[in-house]
DNA sequence: GTTCTTGCAAAATATTTGCAAGACG
DNA sequence: CGTCTTGCAAATATTTTGCAAGAAC
């Protein structure tokens, strides 16, 4: 299998453990974001601490991102090849009120406010509701 | 005291009580939005659930609004006289990295997206991190 | 061995609800 | 009385940490 995952892992720093290995796999077949408690139902027999330390590693190596919606949960989706996190980087994210799911609009860069000088700017967050295109049937 | 606080409650079709009144005050005086655990320290008397249904209530007669800031906790600031929390009424949030304080930037409104059409669009949630004034000295 | 990772347990925090007593009209 | 509000207790959910056993190198 993952000759592609491992690749990934290792172009991030990442030392390429099988939890590593499942949880990116679950991750890149993922199309919309996924939470913490979510991830745990796909993986019955993992535990809950493993599965939140393996975000955080790829968070903090910028495998993936964390999108805070407003929906009481945080969740995790595939950052782009190219992505640094940084302001240039960001994308605005879909919360669909009716599914739930959170969706990244790559190609939605998010639009420059300009604050007032008194402050500083490192990064922004833009989640915009409604209804997706599976729950508008 | 408050006629002021107790018009604006009037204003909302809130029912005037002790609490709401308290809970009002200290919601205007504050120039920042508030969380429930914070608001929960300036009460040391008062009670957990009072305080989360009174914020609740307040919420839904639009007194004041709402903030997932993506601290972790929900923040809650006055509402502008005139908001309808309308798409139209929504403004930019700041959020400190370093004090942790969330600031309304009325001034600010969020700027338009053009969604693809197969998404609908009922709210927008915009919050810019960075370092405030304060602690920039 | 040494470092990193995992599993289990439990803490910490935040949010929310049930229910009975009380306030108020 | 009847409705709304409050206080206490407890449930739920999410996030996070401590620690010892295990794996990897």
């Amino acid at each position: 299998m993952g000759t592609e995952i491992d690749n990934k892992l290792h172009s991030k720093d990442i030392k390429p453990t099988a939890m590593r290995q499942l949880v990116l796999q679950v991750l890149t077949e993922q199309k919309t974001a996924i939470s913490l408690p979510e991830l745990e139902r796909k993986f019955e027999k993992a535990d809950k601490a493993t599965l939140y330390r393996t975000l955080k590693t790829f968070e903090k190596h910028k495998l993936i991102h964390s999108i805070d919606d407003g929906s009481g949960t945080v969740k995790y989706a595939l950052c782009q090849d190219t992505c640094e996190c940084q302001p240039e980087d960001l994308h605005v994210h879909f919360l669909c009120a009716k599914c739930n799911q959170t969706f990244c609009l790559n190609d939605f860069p998010i639009p420059q406010i300009n604050l007032p000088s008194s402050f500083s700017l490192e990064s922004v967050n833009m989640v915009v509701k409604g209804v997706c295109s599976n729950c508008m049937i």
